[in-house]
DNA sequence: CCATCTTCCTTCGAAATCGAAGATATGGCG
DNA sequence: CGCCATATCTTCGATTTCGAAGGAAGATGG
């Protein structure tokens, strides 16, 4: 796929553009050297024409769409008992998504294995036949260093730490791999949702806390820890040691493993954090009291973040994101605090993407990769 | 200047490249093109050949430079009392640099001309004859919408909210305009001094706090209100009501207008903020300590920004940024806090620009206008 | 001092890209 | 319905860009 052929693919797989009116508006190159592109692209099958679009006043575009048969890939986002995997089309649209059991505590080696059977597994199931595999990618739970692919001093990931994932995964398929933090993946797949917003903050709330950015529609990796928001320290009024040894970190008391140990404490039995959410749906008192104040600690914290930033919009995903009073009461810390500047126009609101966002993001970003 | 020429002209100015062989790595184009356009940009005046480089194990590049008669461009810093005003030529080196007094509460108009008529001053005084002006560009202590070039909500520029500066001085001038923030400027006039930091915060702890993000290489401005740090909440035993109405701002406690008012009501006369770095380095122990503890205050809360963003390095500048004292305690509660992927390549000091900063910022912004 | 390697820069035919003009298709309006 | 304005897409000659080959200048190492 050599250079600019891949930039109209990638604009095109990306949605940015469906005709190749818009492809000659968005790549800066000629109409004329667009159409020429556009046709060796449908000749050699990856590109498809299908029907006319809207049109604007003059003759309809003729819509382009990446060819079902152009290729396939296959992502996962790795929790701590369980995955997500999926197999996506280059348009980033997807096959199948399934959810199986996987303990990320039996290490890289095994569980990297089972991905990579897994796969093979959906491809057999689920690949239309004659369709290549072009790429994979997964997301880690953890701190990735964007430059190897390594896991870099992970809280939760026993035997992980400096892990080459990439490189294990790579040599499962001779292919592109793309291994990035889970919070980083939802960013970059919520982004596809808000077109609109160059700059935008995904909280993950689920048993941790997680977050990634999107900076001029570029996903910020900084040093592979950027986003991190759960080793900030909250104001409170006792005192409690977080598993990172620093005293009174937002982790330690917003994040659904704390309000689940805080639960369990009272006598009020949850395993997971989507059980805090059926609690605060059924009007459990204790565990709405929880989790707003998750809230307002949360949304504290992102005061400052908004502040320097000056995101377009927040989204909140993650297994605690259904409960109400927590985007509410992250509302109205981030509303109150933030200066007129930076809360004018912003948006607060829960994923647009849903549970698939971080495999989606995978998806966007490995087009990168493959489209290259 | 048309578009890839314009290119080459930018990667000589910003002192990215020096010989054809370098303009030929980073702009992607053929060594043939750019020999090509580099003889056209010789040929009418722009470029220059200037001796030899240094040889890397072959024959030695000829180095290449921005013609001194290319063009000049006209820069200020506004600050509450006083203005700082440079000629630069468009590599961005400074012929002159003034400073002058000059009351920003006099309002926007009066302000504005009188800057126009400085730079007039300026040029008349210090421009070679025959080389024209290409731009005019200036730092304001307060938000600036980047999209319109208006002022937005400043705190301590009375007159000003909302006033079209770009356009005011752009009557003056028909020439490209350049109005933005004077951290984000310094921000962009230290990223030329910090050449392998792709990210960067800029400090510039003076009478206000202010600071600039530079990330990935580009200045980010958000909505205008991008790296406000002053009206972060800060842990406190007592209570103070700041300026903009709520309580506990970083800029109640860590300001230099915060602290000179400390030391006068103890007695002790400050009128600058230079004023109180003198009694640092005398010794003088209540400014030693007010000192420490609003580096201990900015630090805590550059903790929240370095976790998120994984700067590269954090630069203090800014009129109390020579106490030490100030440094030493953002350090370490930096270093202190944050987590160790973050902090581990993490440079923390003070401006290499000096205090000219700001304008070598204007300088660098308006390039890409001029060259455009 | 000479062969060899590296890097810098230019030359020149091949290939890609451009842009102006035109062909095609559609909506709007009298 | 016919005409105009608008937008999409193609054709084709002019221009730009590329890339392979080679010349120029210096480093390296016998």
């Amino acid at each position: 796929m050599r250079g600019a052929q891949g930039d109209l693919l990638r604009l095109v797989a990306a949605g940015h553009a469906e005709s190749r009116a818009e492809l000659a508006r968005l790549s800066g190159l000629a109409a004329s050297s667009v159409s020429l592109r556009v046709e060796e692209l449908i000749g050699s099958g990856l590109l498809v024409e299908e029907g006319a679009g809207t049109s604007r006043g003059g003759r309809r575009p003729r819509r382009l769409r990446l060819s079902p048969s152009a290729g396939l890939l296959a992502v996962a986002d790795l929790g701590a008992h369980h995955a997500r995997l999926g197999l996506l089309d280059l348009s980033g649209t997807p096959l199948v998504v399934e959810e199986r059991p996987c303990e990320i505590a039996d290490g890289p080696e095994a569980t990297i294995d089972w991905m990579a059977a897994a796969f093979e597994d959906l491809l057999a199931a689920h690949g239309p036949p004659g369709v290549p595999l072009r790429g994979v990618g997964t997301g880690i739970p953890g701190p990735v260093d964007p430059a190897t692919g390594r896991v870099v001093a992970p809280s939760r990931m026993p035997g992980w730490n400096n892990f080459p994932v990439a490189e294990r995964l790579g040599a499962h398929f001779d292919l592109p791999v793309l291994v990035e933090n889970d919070a980083n993946l939802m960013a970059a797949g919520e982004a596809r949702s808000w077109p609109k917003c160059e700059t935008l903050m995904v909280l993950k709330a689920g048993s941790g806390i997680g977050c990634g950015v999107m900076v001029n529609g570029a996903l910020h990796r900084g040093r592979g820890a950027a986003g991190d928001i759960s080793h900030v320290r909250v104001r409170s009024d006792s005192s409690v040691t977080c598993s990172c040894g620093h005293d009174d970190c937002l982790e330690a008391y917003a994040s659904g493993a704390a309000l689940m140990s805080v639960l369990n404490e009272q006598g009020i039995e949850v395993r997971r954090p989507a059980d805090v959410v059926a609690l605060v749906e059924d009007g459990v008192p204790e565990a709405t009291a929880l989790v707003r104040n998750a809230g307002r600690l949360i949304g504290e914290v992102l005061t400052v973040l908004v502040n320097f930033i000056n995101p377009d919009a927040i989204v909140v995903g993650g297994s605690l994101s259904p409960a109400e009073p927590l985007i509410a009461s992250i509302r109205a810390a981030v509303y109150e605090r933030c200066l007129p500047l930076a809360t004018r126009d912003l948006e607060i609101s829960t994923t647009r993407s849903g549970p698939d966002a971080a495999l989606l993001g995978a998806g966007s970003l490995l087009l990168d990769a493959v489209l290259a």
